[in-house]
DNA sequence: ACGGGAACGTGG
DNA sequence: CACGTTCCCGTG
């Protein structure tokens, strides 16, 4: 007898491990690893991943049978059922919940349950029924009587419940016509048709010239026949009305086919050094550091297409902002329909059929954000991470894995090289590399040797006294000069809404949100305050709630009030603004950079969303309004990510011929990472940064876990956060590092409390079992409100 | 997660 | 004791 080894979903600490099922005789030899399927769980029915056949099972007592299929062949690859294995324990968290983050969105099933019933209970419950026979049950929806009756009404077995599969994602099927006439037969039709049938004479010639397959309605109308025309076609019996699956083209414009460029010496020897590592199967970790301009991108290509020529795939992933139409045509132009991208911009049903693509090996490279990391590739030869500095590639949710390592990991399984390319590399990273366990690969010079462009720096502080202009006079001046030149220009301010606060001038109230610890900005668009972090909006007062002055003021400058300063400023200048705001909508990303590249706009200004990744020759002149935005964080990589935003972002200016200007306006003129910006100086940066870590003790010397836990009370989060850190305290030993309880920077955030502890160590051996341990007792606090998560190499300490 | 049954509470 | 509510356990 054959047994599967199922994981249910059923996200518990209990339940993590494989449950065994039979395998019904019907089932017999089609089952496999890695397909979905849906079992009996209890009293209920769950869906699974089937994760091993066994002929045996040490479970000793009586063992039910797979009730149903989700899946006709497996979704998950055996490497990648391995790797959830890995993630899982990586990441402390289920494994359900990694195999699920594996598949794309649309593919998650959910049962959906719903209750029939006869036509009798359903005239005799109007109120459960609305005279349907059968329902959705959610639980949500009914009051606890309804429940009661619903209840005894199933035990009478008036009421059946009954599971239905709910995976919103399904191939696109279009309606297509199928002719049915002999090439002969359509000659006699026309010879006998009467000549006031025009539209249907034309049918009958597209039919003769394309006669085997079924042709599309979209296509037939583009070729000027009507639906009519076809449902009179359909009448004479000439056609039959089928469908088709229509792959859904996430490419919205055909590109030409490109071809590899020269390279200059120090890209020839990187793409060597990398091809080799692909033909030896050596599973090196290669570092690649190149200023920007300096043509990473060009040594991606090669190699990728050297790995193609060996018979393998390759992958590459790029920060979740950066994947614009420009890479990705640029990419597509060289490999052409073997690309599959996968983005989170697209619709779920178009990264269903990219997905189906790579599962069914027809996709050869593969081209995404974080998640593409368990796109289901097979044979890798090449694993890229573009800018894998990027925090994009942390994910914030469970499972909290760094993209980075799951590369390795995947490289390893394939023995293939990694690339992970940027110009200003994370510090873990670059240390690595200077350990000698990643190779590292230089590339100093700019492309065809461009300067660099010129970066100055407005110390604020002057300014301020001298106006209260948001644009310091020395940007001011560029700005008109470019203008004049006809130039572009980008403006950086990391601040999002109109203003960051409103002030009472009378009594000093700050409208703060009602559900969070943090006060509320203002967006002039809606007329509204709102809340960044919980979505909470409310109108602007008009008086001050607390002493009803009218002197109430904004405070802080957002992307909103820049676009209206520098419309004002430059009445002549065509202004485009681009932060969450603006880009909502499917599209508007890329509407907005083609409109900017096209240049139909002379400024371009926005959050941080525009300083990487965009490529616009004409831009000589990027202004950073407020550089010190990301330094006032209490976090101890608020340097690095000060240094990497300036230096991505002056990398922006001046790409092609024309020599690029830089402003960066701050009050800490005097602070290193701005000042090691200015001169673009990673090398200095690193040093001094990694003795400032070395110091206070923080990565890359150190390894850290941050365990965070909230409850709707704020006493019971501390108590339990106090007992945590006790326990961790006896239990490790005493070399590791462990700081805290304390509240979070925002405390309270949606009427929940937040208190983290950090944990610092170089060596800890017992470090996984006492967390697993923490969270199995804490789990049976959730039910109080509790919740407790735990993230290894957390991004920040905040 | 969630269904089911034990345990506990309330009103007569 | 009948019934409502909460807790807690197990799921193959």
């Amino acid at each position: 007898m054959q047994i599967a080894q199922v994981i249910v979903d059923v996200p518990t600490r209990q339940t993590n491990e494989p449950y065994s099922y039979e395998i019904p005789a019907n089932f017999d030899g089609q089952v496999q690893p890695g397909m979905r399927v849906q079992v009996p769980f209890g009293p209920r029915k769950v869906t699974g991943f089937i994760v091993g056949l066994t002929d045996h099972s040490d479970f000793d007592g009586k063992l039910k049978k797979i009730s149903g299929l989700v899946d006709l062949s497996p979704v998950i690859t055996p490497e990648l059922l391995k790797l959830s294995e890995w993630l899982a324990g990586q990441t402390f968290s289920f494994k359900i919940s990694c195999l699920q983050t594996m598949l794309p969105g649309g593919m998650r099933t959910k049962f959906k349950k719903k209750l029939l019933t006869d036509n009798q209970t359903k005239a005799a419950y109007p109120e459960i029924f609305h005279g349907e026979n059968e329902i959705n049950y959610d639980q949500q929806k009914f009051d606890n009587q309804t429940i009661g009756k619903i209840l005894t009404l199933r035990k009478a077995d008036k009421i059946k419940v009954h599971y239905e599969l709910s995976n919103h994602s399904k191939p696109m099927l279009v309606k297509a016509f199928q002719s049915k006439l002999t090439p002969t037969q359509i000659d006699e039709a026309l010879a006998t048709i009467s000549k006031r049938f025009v539209s249907q004479s034309r049918l009958l010639q597209i039919l003769k010239d394309q006669r085997d397959l079924p042709l599309q309605q979209a296509w037939l109308s583009k070729k000027g026949v009507t639906s009519t025309t076809l449902e009179t076609a359909v009448k004479r019996g000439w056609v039959d009305e089928t469908r088709v699956r229509r792959i859904r083209n996430p490419f919205l414009q055909p590109v030409k086919k490109s071809y590899p460029l020269a390279l200059n010496d120090d890209q020839q020897s990187a793409v060597d050094r990398i091809n080799r590592a692909i033909e030896n199967q050596a599973n090196t970790t290669f570092l690649l550091e190149g200023v920007t301009g300096s043509g990473k991108t060009e040594v991606y290509l090669q190699a990728m297409a050297h790995a193609l020529k060996t018979g393998k795939t390759a992958l590459m992933l790029v920060p979740e902002i950066t994947l614009t139409p420009q890479i990705v045509g640029r990419i597509r132009s060289r490999f052409g329909d073997q690309v599959a991208m996968l983005h989170s911009a697209m619709s779920s049903g178009e990264r269903y059929d990219e997905w189906q693509r790579i599962n069914d090996g027809q996709a050869k490279v593969v081209v995404g954000v974080r998640s593409a990391i368990f796109a289901p590739l097979e044979n890798i030869g090449l694993i890229i991470m573009d800018e894998e500095h990027d925090s994009s590639y942390k994910q914030t949710e469970t499972p909290r894995y760094q993209t980075r390592d799951v590369a390795k990991w995947r490289a390893a399984y394939n023995h293939c090289p990694v690339v992970l390319g940027s110009a200003t590399p994370s510090l873990e990273s670059r240390a690595r590399a200077m350990k000698g366990v990643y190779e590292l690969i230089l590339l100093p010079h700019r492309f065809n040797n461009h300067a660099l462009p010129h970066v100055s720096i407005v110390d604020m502080k002057d300014e301020m006294a001298r106006s209260r202009n948001i644009l310091s006079k020395k940007l001011a001046d560029l700005v008109d000069d470019r203008l004049a030149k006809h130039e572009q220009i980008i403006l950086l301010l990391n601040r999002r809404g109109y203003s960051s606060f409103i002030m009472c001038r009378d009594c000093g109230y700050v409208p703060q949100c009602p559900n969070c610890d943090i006060s509320l900005t203002m967006h002039k668009d809606t007329h509204t305050l709102n809340c960044h972090l919980c979505g909470h909006k409310e109108p602007i007062p008009v008086v001050c709630p607390k002493c009803h002055s009218k002197r109430i003021r904004h405070y802080g400058i957002g992307s909103q009030q820049l676009e209206e300063q520098v419309k004002e400023m430059f009445p002549k200048a065509r202004v485009l603004r681009m932060d969450v705001d603006t880009t909502r909508k499917k599209g508007s990303h890329e509407a907005i950079i083609n409109k900017f590249g096209a240049h139909q706009a002379d400024i371009l200004l926005g959050t941080q969303m525009i300083a990487k990744g965009l490529d616009f020759p004409e831009v000589t002149l990027v202004g950073v309004l407020n550089a010190d935005s990301a330094l006032q964080f209490p976090d101890f990589r608020s340097s690095e990510r000060t240094f990497q935003l300036l230096t991505q972002v002056s990398g922006r200016s001046g790409r092609a011929d024309k020599q690029g200007e830089v402003v960066i306006q701050t009050f800490n003129p005097d602070h290193y990472a701005i000042q090691l910006a200015k001169t673009q100086d990673y090398e200095k940066f690193y040093q001094t940064e990694m003795q400032i870590r070395h110091i206070g003790k923080y990565p890359p010397y150190y390894f850290t876990v941050k365990i965070t836990g909230s409850s709707p009370s704020e006493k019971q989060t501390a108590y339990e956060m106090h007992q945590i850190a006790h326990f961790l305290r006896r239990y490790l030993t005493n070399q590791a590092i462990i700081l805290g309880p304390t509240p979070k920077t925002i405390k309270r955030i949606n009427n929940r409390y937040f208190y983290q502890i950090i944990i610092k160590y170089r060596q800890e051996p017992h470090l996984k079992d006492v967390l697993d341990k923490i969270l199995t007792t804490s789990q049976t606090k959730e039910r109080k409100g509790l919740l407790i998560s735990i993230d290894n190499e957390p991004l920040d300490f905040m």
